[in-house]
DNA sequence: GCGGTGTCGGAGAGCGCTCTCCAACCTGTG
DNA sequence: CACAGGTTGGAGAGCGCTCTCCGACACCGC
């Protein structure tokens, strides 16, 4: 047994276990099993460990140790693209949205108390998600969170049919058994008819997203059935693609093809921003001529000028909640397919 | 050599190098070479090979593959907090915050194309920064972009000493041989300083960030020095931390200080929507009895009413920049150590 | 025909760790 | 005192891959 003193370096190369052993006077199983906490070691031989690893500067190699343990310590956060290309700037929008940016907060909200770390990855290609699901049966990551966009995503099925832990937010648009966290986005849209016929607004209007979008087509569903609970057997639409761009384009053509609207609802904060651009180039006054009612509650909704009557959707808590799961189904191989939907409500601001 | 044909299964694990080179008929070695493509292997070997992979469905092991190589084709985004708790609410913010994402956007579209992955890491305590340098040093990733948020973080040195290929976006605090991106802040400032005062501004304040991050002493010294050249010696000056609440309150302090101010300048969109809602609910026009000027060009300084009049902030090509540099570094390990500075510029909007 | 010069493929030694044996030893009991 | 039963620590076999040697063989010129 080595005195305890002074620092033992060994030449260029980072310490091993090897060279703790050596330290140590133990053989490298021991410093394993010390290292690791695990088995009841001899106390004294565990304070001549701790001495070593101190000395050498050891840290374990996490690489290697996740060759044998199939553990890695890491989560996939996967955003399943169609086929953007590498110069498309769809995905610069995507992350400048807050919506990207909420969920990583609240999957890291968990993982980080955890001490798993987030690995962010864009598959666009059929090659790619065929990479990505080899590179996970072989344990590249314990498990993965997947952002789907596009409306029919072979990987959430790829994933199940590969045995990888997964959890979607937001529902998959064909019927998968995977894990899933989602907001139940018809009684959200219901929310906001009710608010708008509430108010006595005659001529309800909705800008919707892309119809073949589960969470875009469930908002349009639940907006049209409260709406002919109501009474408006119809309702006019337009259909945008969740930018505010295109939010201000489906306002426009909205107001041209029905002048008397008085309320309308939009199926994103973002949409809704524009929509207000649009009105306000129109003449319309908000929520005076016109109510506006958007979804997410974002923190545009806030900034927007009149403040944003919105759908508050709780993101960052789904998204914990998604890692929670995950992290739970990483455990336990047997857990069966299960899903949680948070409820929506009503923030009332200014626009309606 | 065996047929050409069917899929050839072994067992419950994946297949490995030595299943494809029994398949095909040859040593591990030689499919390890097909399979990168390294050195002249004869033809036909080539096509038997590939034929074997095909067949039994192999997949590379990244984990083991890194072990040896020492490569792991990931980036780590090291986002480097002071010592917020887990529960501390401002990681929340800071990734709702479009700042963030725009990072991430801009960094992925440089890594995508070169198939490399970003892992996503949050540290704040001393213990876990040493734990990550650790990682790092084992070739837990080949390189970091480290986004340092606290005034005096020490992680900058630590990967430096370290020999860990690094760069950040933004300067450090503290004079380190790193690499880094970041923008002209004080040209930014000084640009604001002009159109303010070339608007016929008389009382012009500034609503500025905490004085001991870089970002923001650049911009409150830029925008100083410039007001000074054009004969005022002192600016009223509010201090906030960035979010829009705070900068509603700098706006209320300085508007009861200074109730003739004409102009501000405040040091990013967010503070200047605060802003911008503390004018109106003080009665005051904007830009007609206050100008007002912003920071980043977010998507906010778009939806704000009026729409902000603010210094534009590259900040995805910066962030794109950023990634090109360190993979230079990384494949170039006597590369100098090297900064590039961006020149932001004024986006004339509604605001001033 | 022979040494010299290449090219190609295989053997095998690791990369740094975990974990299953198994030997050694230490109790307690009949 | 012998032996079951329970610890502890070491040896060593992998995890799946890369890459250095080195032998085998083909081809060249003299």
């Amino acid at each position: 047994m080595t005195a305890t003193s002074g620092r033992v370096p060994v030449g260029e190369r980072l310490p091993t276990l090897e060279d703790v052993a050596r330290v140590a006077g133990v053989s490298r199983a021991t410093v394993s099993r010390v290292v690791n906490g695990i088995r009841n070691v001899d106390p004294q031989l565990h304070t001549v460990v701790w001495d070593a690893v101190e000395r050498t500067g050891y840290v374990p190699n996490r690489l290697a140790r996740s060759l044998v343990t199939r553990r890695t310590g890491t989560i996939a956060l996967v955003v399943s693209d169609s086929e953007s290309h590498d110069d498309d700037p769809f995905m610069g929008r995507f992350f400048a949205d807050p919506y990207f940016g909420r969920v990583v907060g609240g999957l890291m909200s968990v993982l980080r108390a955890a001490g798993i770390q987030l690995a962010l990855q864009i598959v666009g290609t059929e090659q790619q998600r065929a990479r990505l699901v080899g590179d996970l049966r072989h344990g590249q990551a314990d498990g993965v969170v997947v952002l789907s966009l596009p409306a029919h995503d072979p990987l959430p099925r790829m994933l199940t049919d590969a045995g990888v832990p997964a959890v979607m937010i937001g529902r998959p648009a064909d019927p998968v058994p995977i894990n899933y966290v989602d907001l139940a986005n018809d009684t959200g849209a219901s929310l906001a008819a009710d608010h708008l016929v509430g108010r006595g607004c005659q001529l309800v209007g909705m800008i919707s997203g892309p119809a073949d979008v589960p969470a875009s087509s469930d908002r349009i569903a639940g907006f049209r059935r409260s709406m002919a609970r109501h009474g408006h057997a119809w309702v006019p639409q337009a259909i945008g693609n969740f930018t505010q761009v295109s939010g201000e384009v489906a306002m426009r053509e909205l107001l041209a093809a029905h002048p008397t609207l008085d309320g309308v609802f939009v199926a994103n904060d973002l949409m809704a921003l524009g929509a207000l651009l649009a009105l306000r180039a129109a003449g319309r006054e908000v929520p005076g001529d016109v109510a506006v009612v958007g979804f997410d509650d974002s923190s545009a909704a806030v900034a927007a000028n009149p403040a944003l009557t919105t759908i508050r959707h709780p993101l960052e808590d789904m998204a914990a909640e998604a890692a929670r799961l995950l992290m739970t189904r990483i455990d336990d191989a047997t857990m069966r397919v299960s899903s949680v939907i948070y409820e929506p409500t009503l923030v009332r601001r200014e626009s309606a």
